[in-house]
DNA sequence: CGTCGTCAAGAGCACTGCTCTCGAAAATGT
DNA sequence: ACATTTTCGAGAGCAGTGCTCTTGACGACG
Protein backbone atom coordinates (compact mmCIF):
# COMPACT_ATOMS: atom_id res chain seq x y z
CA UNK A 1 0.00 0.00 0.00
CA UNK A 2 1.44 3.19 -1.16
CA UNK A 3 2.14 5.63 1.50
CA UNK A 4 -0.65 8.29 0.05
CA UNK A 5 -3.43 5.56 0.71
CA UNK A 6 -1.80 5.02 4.35
CA UNK A 7 -2.76 8.71 4.74
CA UNK A 8 -5.67 9.03 2.94
CA UNK A 9 -7.30 5.86 5.27
CA UNK A 10 -6.00 7.56 8.38
CA UNK A 11 -8.22 10.52 7.50
CA UNK A 12 -10.50 8.62 6.97
CA UNK A 13 -10.42 6.72 9.97
CA UNK A 14 -10.16 9.94 11.72
CA UNK A 15 -13.36 11.45 10.18
CA UNK A 16 -15.22 8.29 10.62
CA UNK A 17 -14.24 8.69 14.66
CA UNK A 18 -15.15 12.29 15.32
CA UNK A 19 -18.50 11.62 13.60
CA UNK A 20 -19.00 9.18 16.10
CA UNK A 21 -18.25 10.82 19.25
CA UNK A 22 -20.21 14.14 17.57
CA UNK A 23 -23.22 11.36 17.11
CA UNK A 24 -22.87 10.36 21.05
CA UNK A 25 -22.77 13.92 22.04
CA UNK A 26 -25.56 14.49 19.86
CA UNK A 27 -27.55 11.85 21.96
CA UNK A 28 -27.11 13.25 25.73
CA UNK A 29 -26.71 17.20 24.45
CA UNK A 30 -28.59 17.80 21.98
CA UNK A 31 -28.35 19.90 18.57
CA UNK A 32 -26.21 22.56 19.93
CA UNK A 33 -23.25 20.21 19.37
CA UNK A 34 -20.06 21.33 21.23
CA UNK A 35 -16.90 20.87 18.44
CA UNK A 36 -14.63 21.53 21.75
CA UNK A 37 -16.29 18.46 23.62
CA UNK A 38 -15.40 16.58 20.58
CA UNK A 39 -12.04 17.60 20.45
CA UNK A 40 -11.87 17.28 24.20
CA UNK A 41 -13.16 13.56 23.99
CA UNK A 42 -10.88 12.70 21.27
CA UNK A 43 -7.78 14.06 23.24
CA UNK A 44 -7.27 16.59 20.67
CA UNK A 45 -7.42 20.36 20.58
CA UNK A 46 -10.38 22.24 19.46
CA UNK A 47 -8.53 23.82 16.46
CA UNK A 48 -7.77 19.90 14.99
CA UNK A 49 -11.10 19.14 14.11
CA UNK A 50 -10.97 22.45 11.62
CA UNK A 51 -8.41 19.86 9.64
CA UNK A 52 -11.32 17.30 9.00
CA UNK A 53 -14.65 19.74 9.11
CA UNK A 54 -14.50 23.11 7.58
CA UNK A 55 -16.92 24.12 10.39
CA UNK A 56 -19.52 22.58 12.57
CA UNK A 57 -22.26 23.51 9.58
CA UNK A 58 -20.58 21.14 7.77
CA UNK A 59 -19.72 18.27 10.20
CA UNK A 60 -23.58 18.75 11.23
CA UNK A 61 -24.19 17.76 7.48
CA UNK A 62 -22.08 14.77 7.75
CA UNK A 63 -24.34 13.62 10.39
CA UNK A 64 -27.82 14.40 8.90
CA UNK A 65 -26.80 12.52 5.45
CA UNK A 66 -25.12 9.76 7.68
CA UNK A 67 -28.64 10.04 9.70
CA UNK A 68 -30.67 9.96 6.49
CA UNK A 69 -28.68 6.88 5.07
CA UNK A 70 -29.52 5.25 8.49
CA UNK A 71 -33.35 5.68 8.55
CA UNK A 72 -33.13 4.70 4.90
CA UNK A 73 -31.60 1.55 5.48
CA UNK A 74 -34.04 0.83 8.41
CA UNK A 75 -36.67 1.21 6.23
CA UNK A 76 -35.87 -1.16 3.65
CA UNK A 77 -34.81 -3.47 6.28
CA UNK A 78 -38.24 -3.57 7.95
CA UNK A 79 -39.60 -4.02 4.67
CA UNK A 80 -37.30 -6.81 3.53
CA UNK A 81 -38.14 -8.85 6.66
CA UNK A 82 -41.17 -9.27 5.48
CA UNK A 83 -41.63 -12.72 3.67
CA UNK A 84 -44.49 -12.84 1.90
CA UNK A 85 -44.33 -10.03 -0.75
CA UNK A 86 -47.97 -9.69 -1.61
CA UNK A 87 -48.50 -8.56 1.99
CA UNK A 88 -48.71 -4.89 1.02
CA UNK A 89 -50.19 -3.88 4.16
CA UNK A 90 -48.17 -6.28 6.11
CA UNK A 91 -45.04 -4.47 4.51
CA UNK A 92 -46.43 -0.74 4.68
CA UNK A 93 -46.73 -1.58 8.86
CA UNK A 94 -43.53 -3.29 9.00
CA UNK A 95 -41.74 -0.41 7.69
CA UNK A 96 -43.67 2.62 9.52
CA UNK A 97 -43.08 0.60 12.84
CA UNK A 98 -38.93 0.04 11.37
CA UNK A 99 -39.23 4.26 11.53
CA UNK A 100 -40.51 4.76 14.81
CA UNK A 101 -37.90 2.29 15.81
CA UNK A 102 -35.37 3.95 14.37
CA UNK A 103 -36.90 7.37 15.72
CA UNK A 104 -36.77 6.21 19.62
CA UNK A 105 -33.61 4.63 19.35
CA UNK A 106 -31.88 7.95 17.97
CA UNK A 107 -34.00 10.89 18.85
CA UNK A 108 -31.59 13.52 18.56
CA UNK A 109 -30.29 11.95 15.04
CA UNK A 110 -34.51 11.72 14.09
CA UNK A 111 -34.96 15.72 15.75
CA UNK A 112 -31.88 17.05 13.64
CA UNK A 113 -33.52 15.30 10.35
CA UNK A 114 -36.67 16.13 10.81
CA UNK A 115 -37.05 18.81 13.54
CA UNK A 116 -37.01 22.64 14.17
CA UNK A 117 -34.13 23.82 11.28
CA UNK A 118 -30.81 24.80 12.82
CA UNK A 119 -30.68 28.48 12.99
CA UNK A 120 -28.34 30.34 10.06
CA UNK A 121 -28.05 26.60 8.67
CA UNK A 122 -29.29 25.86 4.95
CA UNK A 123 -29.32 22.10 4.14
CA UNK A 124 -27.19 21.13 0.97
CA UNK A 125 -28.62 19.90 -1.75
CA UNK A 126 -26.49 16.61 -1.11
CA UNK A 127 -28.78 15.49 2.13
CA UNK A 128 -31.54 15.26 -0.70
CA UNK A 129 -30.87 12.07 -2.08
CA UNK A 130 -30.12 10.81 1.32
CA UNK A 131 -33.49 12.22 2.61
CA UNK A 132 -35.40 10.57 -0.43
CA UNK A 133 -34.64 6.85 0.71
CA UNK A 134 -37.18 6.41 3.30
CA UNK A 135 -40.38 7.39 1.59
CA UNK A 136 -38.62 5.74 -1.75
CA UNK A 137 -38.94 2.68 0.62
CA UNK A 138 -42.72 2.98 1.31
CA UNK A 139 -43.92 4.05 -2.16
CA UNK A 140 -41.88 1.25 -3.51
CA UNK A 141 -44.73 -1.14 -1.82
CA UNK A 142 -47.22 0.93 -3.19
CA UNK A 143 -45.45 0.39 -6.91
CA UNK A 144 -45.19 -3.21 -6.32
CA UNK A 145 -49.02 -3.30 -5.18
CA UNK A 146 -49.82 -1.74 -8.53
CA UNK A 147 -48.08 -3.76 -10.85
CA UNK A 148 -49.64 -6.88 -9.41
CA UNK A 149 -52.59 -5.44 -9.58
CA UNK A 150 -53.35 -5.00 -6.21
CA UNK A 151 -53.97 -1.27 -6.08
CA UNK A 152 -56.61 0.31 -8.21
CA UNK A 153 -55.69 3.34 -9.58
CA UNK A 154 -58.30 6.28 -8.28
CA UNK A 155 -58.22 8.36 -11.35
CA UNK A 156 -56.52 11.91 -11.34
CA UNK A 157 -59.99 12.71 -10.70
CA UNK A 158 -58.78 13.96 -6.38
CA UNK A 159 -56.17 16.36 -6.77
CA UNK A 160 -56.15 19.63 -7.05
CA UNK A 161 -54.99 21.28 -10.27
CA UNK A 162 -51.24 22.60 -9.05
CA UNK A 163 -51.17 19.68 -6.79
CA UNK A 164 -51.40 17.68 -9.85
CA UNK A 165 -48.56 19.23 -11.44
CA UNK A 166 -46.45 19.30 -8.34
CA UNK A 167 -47.14 14.95 -7.75
CA UNK A 168 -46.21 14.90 -11.77
CA UNK A 169 -43.13 15.87 -11.52
CA UNK A 170 -42.14 13.69 -8.86
CA UNK A 171 -43.81 11.11 -10.47
CA UNK A 172 -41.44 11.64 -13.44
CA UNK A 173 -38.59 11.79 -11.85
CA UNK A 174 -38.61 9.51 -9.37
CA UNK A 175 -41.79 7.05 -9.24
CA UNK A 176 -42.44 6.33 -13.10
CA UNK A 177 -44.66 3.46 -12.21
CA UNK A 178 -47.32 4.87 -10.15
CA UNK A 179 -50.45 6.64 -11.23
CA UNK A 180 -50.30 10.28 -9.44
CA UNK A 181 -53.62 9.79 -7.25
CA UNK A 182 -51.97 6.78 -5.73
CA UNK A 183 -48.43 8.74 -5.40
CA UNK A 184 -50.28 11.50 -3.62
CA UNK A 185 -52.29 9.37 -1.24
CA UNK A 186 -48.55 7.68 -0.42
CA UNK A 187 -47.18 10.67 0.18
CA UNK A 188 -50.38 11.61 2.68
CA UNK A 189 -49.33 8.46 4.34
CA UNK A 190 -46.13 8.95 4.69
CA UNK A 191 -46.08 12.70 6.06
CA UNK A 192 -48.91 11.38 8.46
CA UNK A 193 -46.28 8.28 9.67
CA UNK A 194 -43.08 11.32 9.88
CA UNK A 195 -46.28 13.47 12.18
CA UNK A 196 -47.22 10.82 14.30
CA UNK A 197 -43.21 10.25 15.25
CA UNK A 198 -42.76 13.58 15.39
CA UNK A 199 -45.71 14.22 17.74
CA UNK A 200 -44.28 11.54 20.03
CA UNK A 201 -41.02 12.34 20.11
CA UNK A 202 -41.23 15.96 20.52
CA UNK A 203 -43.43 15.68 23.28
CA UNK A 204 -46.89 16.47 22.12
CA UNK A 205 -48.66 13.02 23.51
CA UNK A 206 -47.03 13.32 26.99
CA UNK A 207 -49.52 13.12 29.83
CA UNK A 208 -52.17 12.05 26.84
CA UNK A 209 -51.68 8.68 24.91
CA UNK A 210 -49.74 6.00 27.05
CA UNK A 211 -50.16 3.38 24.60
CA UNK A 212 -47.58 4.89 22.13
CA UNK A 213 -46.93 1.85 19.44
CA UNK A 214 -50.76 0.81 19.73
CA UNK A 215 -51.84 4.39 18.82
CA UNK A 216 -49.12 4.52 16.34
CA UNK A 217 -50.24 1.17 14.80
CA UNK A 218 -53.67 2.63 14.60
CA UNK A 219 -53.08 5.58 12.90
CA UNK A 220 -50.81 3.72 10.15
CA UNK A 221 -53.88 1.48 9.88
CA UNK A 222 -55.80 4.37 9.26
CA UNK A 223 -53.22 5.52 6.68
CA UNK A 224 -53.62 1.89 4.92
CA UNK A 225 -57.03 2.36 4.81
CA UNK A 226 -56.89 6.06 3.12
CA UNK A 227 -54.25 4.83 0.64
CA UNK A 228 -56.48 1.32 -0.42
CA UNK A 229 -54.02 -1.00 0.79
CA UNK A 230 -55.99 -4.12 0.84
CA UNK B 1 -52.68 54.92 42.82
CA UNK B 2 -50.39 53.95 45.56
CA UNK B 3 -46.76 53.75 44.68
CA UNK B 4 -46.55 49.89 44.92
CA UNK B 5 -48.74 49.52 41.98
CA UNK B 6 -46.86 51.70 39.93
CA UNK B 7 -43.72 49.68 40.49
CA UNK B 8 -45.45 46.48 39.83
CA UNK B 9 -46.94 48.52 36.41
CA UNK B 10 -43.44 49.20 35.25
CA UNK B 11 -42.25 45.97 36.39
CA UNK B 12 -45.11 43.89 34.01
CA UNK B 13 -44.46 47.02 31.48
CA UNK B 14 -40.34 46.13 31.39
CA UNK B 15 -41.46 42.36 31.72
CA UNK B 16 -44.05 42.18 28.34
CA UNK B 17 -41.29 44.78 26.89
CA UNK B 18 -38.31 42.10 27.31
CA UNK B 19 -40.38 39.54 25.55
CA UNK B 20 -41.47 41.76 22.55
CA UNK B 21 -37.66 41.96 21.93
CA UNK B 22 -37.29 38.26 22.52
CA UNK B 23 -40.23 37.24 19.88
CA UNK B 24 -38.39 39.50 17.56
CA UNK B 25 -35.33 38.13 17.91
CA UNK B 26 -36.57 34.89 17.74
CA UNK B 27 -38.18 35.52 14.40
CA UNK B 28 -34.84 36.10 12.89
CA UNK B 29 -32.25 34.23 14.91
CA UNK B 30 -34.38 31.20 15.83
CA UNK B 31 -34.28 28.89 19.20
CA UNK B 32 -31.12 30.25 19.90
CA UNK B 33 -31.99 33.42 21.91
CA UNK B 34 -29.05 35.33 23.53
CA UNK B 35 -30.11 37.50 26.65
CA UNK B 36 -27.34 39.55 25.97
CA UNK B 37 -28.57 40.36 22.68
CA UNK B 38 -31.97 41.65 23.94
CA UNK B 39 -30.64 43.33 26.51
CA UNK B 40 -28.64 45.03 24.37
CA UNK B 41 -31.30 46.06 22.14
CA UNK B 42 -33.24 47.38 25.55
CA UNK B 43 -30.37 49.51 26.17
CA UNK B 44 -29.19 47.45 28.76
CA UNK B 45 -26.80 45.67 30.96
CA UNK B 46 -27.40 41.40 30.42
CA UNK B 47 -27.36 41.18 34.30
CA UNK B 48 -30.22 42.85 34.53
CA UNK B 49 -32.58 41.15 32.54
CA UNK B 50 -32.38 38.51 35.30
CA UNK B 51 -34.20 41.07 37.63
CA UNK B 52 -37.12 39.93 35.68
CA UNK B 53 -36.52 36.61 34.51
CA UNK B 54 -34.45 34.09 36.71
CA UNK B 55 -33.43 32.14 33.70
CA UNK B 56 -33.09 32.04 29.83
CA UNK B 57 -35.20 28.92 30.33
CA UNK B 58 -37.64 30.67 32.03
CA UNK B 59 -37.79 33.43 29.41
CA UNK B 60 -38.59 30.86 26.42
CA UNK B 61 -41.22 29.21 28.91
CA UNK B 62 -42.78 32.45 29.08
CA UNK B 63 -42.52 32.90 25.14
CA UNK B 64 -43.57 29.23 24.60
CA UNK B 65 -47.06 29.55 26.68
CA UNK B 66 -48.18 33.06 25.05
CA UNK B 67 -46.99 31.39 21.54
CA UNK B 68 -49.14 28.84 22.36
CA UNK B 69 -51.93 31.20 23.40
CA UNK B 70 -51.32 32.86 20.36
CA UNK B 71 -52.26 29.87 18.60
CA UNK B 72 -55.35 29.02 20.01
CA UNK B 73 -56.94 32.88 19.38
CA UNK B 74 -55.81 32.44 15.69
CA UNK B 75 -57.65 29.07 15.81
CA UNK B 76 -60.62 30.27 17.70
CA UNK B 77 -60.44 33.06 15.68
CA UNK B 78 -60.80 31.13 12.32
CA UNK B 79 -63.73 29.12 13.76
CA UNK B 80 -65.63 32.27 14.86
CA UNK B 81 -65.24 33.49 11.08
CA UNK B 82 -67.74 31.21 9.32
CA UNK B 83 -71.02 32.48 9.79
CA UNK B 84 -72.57 29.20 8.77
CA UNK B 85 -72.26 27.39 12.48
CA UNK B 86 -73.60 24.53 10.46
CA UNK B 87 -70.96 23.92 8.19
CA UNK B 88 -68.35 21.46 9.77
CA UNK B 89 -66.30 20.89 7.04
CA UNK B 90 -65.42 24.58 6.49
CA UNK B 91 -65.30 25.28 9.86
CA UNK B 92 -62.12 22.51 10.15
CA UNK B 93 -60.93 23.49 6.78
CA UNK B 94 -60.37 27.09 7.88
CA UNK B 95 -59.41 26.56 11.60
CA UNK B 96 -56.52 24.24 9.72
CA UNK B 97 -55.75 27.12 7.92
CA UNK B 98 -55.86 29.65 10.72
CA UNK B 99 -53.31 27.66 12.32
CA UNK B 100 -50.70 26.93 8.83
CA UNK B 101 -51.22 30.68 8.53
CA UNK B 102 -50.10 31.45 12.32
CA UNK B 103 -47.39 28.82 11.58
CA UNK B 104 -46.20 30.42 8.33
CA UNK B 105 -45.99 33.80 9.97
CA UNK B 106 -43.97 32.65 13.10
CA UNK B 107 -41.93 29.90 11.95
CA UNK B 108 -39.71 30.46 15.03
CA UNK B 109 -41.85 30.63 17.57
CA UNK B 110 -44.18 27.21 15.76
CA UNK B 111 -40.77 25.64 15.71
CA UNK B 112 -40.32 26.55 19.57
CA UNK B 113 -43.96 25.24 20.40
CA UNK B 114 -44.14 22.13 18.02
CA UNK B 115 -40.13 21.67 16.74
CA UNK B 116 -37.33 19.48 18.25
CA UNK B 117 -37.21 20.17 22.44
CA UNK B 118 -34.43 21.96 23.41
CA UNK B 119 -32.16 20.02 25.32
CA UNK B 120 -31.87 20.36 28.56
CA UNK B 121 -35.08 22.40 28.73
CA UNK B 122 -38.14 20.30 30.34
CA UNK B 123 -41.45 21.97 29.28
CA UNK B 124 -43.16 22.80 33.07
CA UNK B 125 -46.55 21.62 33.39
CA UNK B 126 -48.16 25.27 32.93
CA UNK B 127 -47.81 25.09 29.26
CA UNK B 128 -49.95 22.00 28.30
CA UNK B 129 -53.21 24.08 29.61
CA UNK B 130 -52.09 26.78 27.22
CA UNK B 131 -51.29 23.85 24.47
CA UNK B 132 -54.56 22.08 24.39
CA UNK B 133 -56.51 25.05 23.69
CA UNK B 134 -55.72 24.42 19.80
CA UNK B 135 -56.80 20.92 19.66
CA UNK B 136 -59.86 21.83 21.71
CA UNK B 137 -60.78 24.32 19.03
CA UNK B 138 -60.92 21.43 16.34
CA UNK B 139 -62.56 19.07 18.72
CA UNK B 140 -65.54 21.30 19.42
CA UNK B 141 -66.25 21.16 15.96
CA UNK B 142 -66.85 17.47 15.82
CA UNK B 143 -68.77 18.41 19.38
CA UNK B 144 -70.92 20.59 17.56
CA UNK B 145 -71.63 18.54 15.13
CA UNK B 146 -72.30 15.19 17.58
CA UNK B 147 -74.83 17.39 19.20
CA UNK B 148 -76.67 18.40 15.72
CA UNK B 149 -76.49 14.91 14.74
CA UNK B 150 -74.43 15.84 11.77
CA UNK B 151 -71.98 13.43 13.29
CA UNK B 152 -72.49 9.40 13.40
CA UNK B 153 -70.56 7.55 16.02
CA UNK B 154 -68.55 4.91 14.18
CA UNK B 155 -69.12 2.93 17.57
CA UNK B 156 -65.85 2.26 19.88
CA UNK B 157 -65.02 -0.95 17.89
CA UNK B 158 -62.26 1.03 15.78
CA UNK B 159 -59.93 1.48 18.24
CA UNK B 160 -57.84 -0.99 19.58
CA UNK B 161 -58.06 -2.00 23.89
CA UNK B 162 -55.41 0.44 24.98
CA UNK B 163 -55.99 3.17 23.02
CA UNK B 164 -59.53 3.52 23.59
CA UNK B 165 -58.36 3.32 27.31
CA UNK B 166 -56.09 6.51 26.45
CA UNK B 167 -58.53 8.22 24.78
CA UNK B 168 -61.46 7.45 27.26
CA UNK B 169 -59.37 9.27 29.87
CA UNK B 170 -59.01 12.12 27.42
CA UNK B 171 -62.76 12.22 27.01
CA UNK B 172 -63.44 12.25 30.53
CA UNK B 173 -61.51 15.39 31.27
CA UNK B 174 -62.08 17.49 28.38
CA UNK B 175 -64.52 16.25 26.01
CA UNK B 176 -67.62 14.82 27.79
CA UNK B 177 -69.78 15.48 24.42
CA UNK B 178 -68.24 13.38 21.81
CA UNK B 179 -68.19 9.38 21.23
CA UNK B 180 -64.25 8.29 21.86
CA UNK B 181 -64.12 7.26 18.36
CA UNK B 182 -64.94 10.47 17.07
CA UNK B 183 -62.39 11.54 19.23
CA UNK B 184 -59.93 9.47 18.45
CA UNK B 185 -60.58 10.57 14.57
CA UNK B 186 -60.32 13.80 15.45
CA UNK B 187 -57.01 13.78 17.19
CA UNK B 188 -55.43 11.45 14.18
CA UNK B 189 -56.93 14.53 11.67
CA UNK B 190 -55.22 16.91 13.95
CA UNK B 191 -52.20 14.96 14.13
CA UNK B 192 -52.03 15.21 10.53
CA UNK B 193 -52.40 18.70 10.77
CA UNK B 194 -49.21 19.45 12.76
CA UNK B 195 -47.39 16.81 10.64
CA UNK B 196 -48.23 18.65 7.31
CA UNK B 197 -47.11 22.07 8.95
CA UNK B 198 -44.49 20.94 10.11
CA UNK B 199 -43.56 18.46 7.34
CA UNK B 200 -43.79 22.35 5.11
CA UNK B 201 -42.20 24.49 7.56
CA UNK B 202 -39.06 22.53 8.27
CA UNK B 203 -38.57 22.43 4.60
CA UNK B 204 -39.14 18.89 4.15
CA UNK B 205 -41.19 20.18 1.08
CA UNK B 206 -38.66 21.75 -0.46
CA UNK B 207 -38.30 21.53 -4.34
CA UNK B 208 -40.59 18.27 -3.97
CA UNK B 209 -44.52 20.77 -3.88
CA UNK B 210 -44.86 24.45 -4.77
CA UNK B 211 -48.60 24.46 -4.27
CA UNK B 212 -48.11 24.53 -0.52
CA UNK B 213 -51.46 26.15 0.05
CA UNK B 214 -53.63 23.93 -2.49
CA UNK B 215 -51.45 20.43 -1.28
CA UNK B 216 -52.54 21.78 2.74
CA UNK B 217 -55.99 22.21 1.89
CA UNK B 218 -55.74 18.70 -0.18
CA UNK B 219 -54.71 16.86 3.16
CA UNK B 220 -56.73 18.73 5.73
CA UNK B 221 -59.73 17.54 3.24
CA UNK B 222 -58.67 14.02 3.28
CA UNK B 223 -58.20 14.52 7.22
CA UNK B 224 -62.16 15.64 6.72
CA UNK B 225 -63.16 12.58 4.90
CA UNK B 226 -61.53 10.58 7.16
CA UNK B 227 -63.32 11.78 10.31
CA UNK B 228 -66.87 11.41 8.00
CA UNK B 229 -67.31 15.35 8.18
CA UNK B 230 -70.32 16.16 5.46
C1' DC C 1 -33.20 61.46 59.03
C1' DG C 2 -32.09 56.70 58.76
C1' DT C 3 -33.27 52.27 56.99
C1' DC C 4 -34.67 49.07 53.65
C1' DG C 5 -35.91 47.08 49.18
C1' DT C 6 -35.40 47.57 44.19
C1' DC C 7 -32.82 48.28 40.34
C1' DA C 8 -28.97 48.70 36.94
C1' DA C 9 -24.13 48.47 36.19
C1' DG C 10 -19.74 46.19 36.03
C1' DA C 11 -16.36 42.62 36.69
C1' DG C 12 -15.53 38.01 36.28
C1' DC C 13 -15.94 32.74 35.31
C1' DA C 14 -16.29 29.07 32.21
C1' DC C 15 -17.76 28.10 27.94
C1' DT C 16 -18.49 28.47 22.61
C1' DG C 17 -16.93 28.72 17.15
C1' DC C 18 -13.30 30.08 14.62
C1' DT C 19 -8.62 32.09 12.85
C1' DC C 20 -3.87 32.46 12.89
C1' DT C 21 0.79 31.16 13.69
C1' DC C 22 4.28 27.91 14.76
C1' DG C 23 6.84 23.67 15.12
C1' DA C 24 7.29 18.77 14.27
C1' DA C 25 6.89 14.99 11.38
C1' DA C 26 6.21 12.66 7.28
C1' DA C 27 6.13 12.24 2.27
C1' DT C 28 8.07 13.77 -1.98
C1' DG C 29 11.48 15.54 -5.31
C1' DT C 30 16.25 15.95 -6.83
C1' DA D 1 21.23 11.38 1.02
C1' DC D 2 19.71 15.88 1.28
C1' DA D 3 16.28 19.56 0.54
C1' DT D 4 11.53 20.79 -0.06
C1' DT D 5 6.79 20.57 0.30
C1' DT D 6 2.69 18.93 2.52
C1' DT D 7 0.16 17.49 6.51
C1' DC D 8 -1.05 17.70 11.11
C1' DG D 9 -1.54 19.03 15.95
C1' DA D 10 -0.73 22.59 19.59
C1' DG D 11 -1.34 27.07 21.42
C1' DA D 12 -2.77 31.82 21.66
C1' DG D 13 -6.22 34.89 20.79
C1' DC D 14 -10.86 37.21 19.35
C1' DA D 15 -15.60 37.93 19.96
C1' DG D 16 -19.40 36.02 21.64
C1' DT D 17 -22.48 33.27 25.22
C1' DG D 18 -25.23 32.26 30.12
C1' DC D 19 -24.82 33.29 34.61
C1' DT D 20 -23.11 34.99 39.44
C1' DC D 21 -21.59 38.31 42.59
C1' DT D 22 -20.59 42.78 44.25
C1' DT D 23 -21.23 47.70 44.19
C1' DG D 24 -23.57 51.90 44.14
C1' DA D 25 -27.71 54.87 43.24
C1' DC D 26 -32.50 55.92 44.01
C1' DG D 27 -37.04 56.14 46.04
C1' DA D 28 -40.37 54.73 49.72
C1' DC D 29 -41.52 54.08 54.51
C1' DG D 30 -41.06 54.28 59.63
Amino acid sequence: MPAAAIRARARAEMISEIKMIARRHLETEGANLSLRAVARDMGMVSSAIYRYFPSRDELLTALIIDGYHALGDAAEAGDAEVTDRADLRGRWLTVCHSIRRWALAHPAEYALLFGSPVPGYAAPQDTTAAAARTPAALIGILTDGFAAGALTDPGPGELPGPVQADVATVRATLFAGLPEALLARGATAWIHCFGAVSFELFGQLNGVIEARKEYFDHQMRQMCDLIGLP
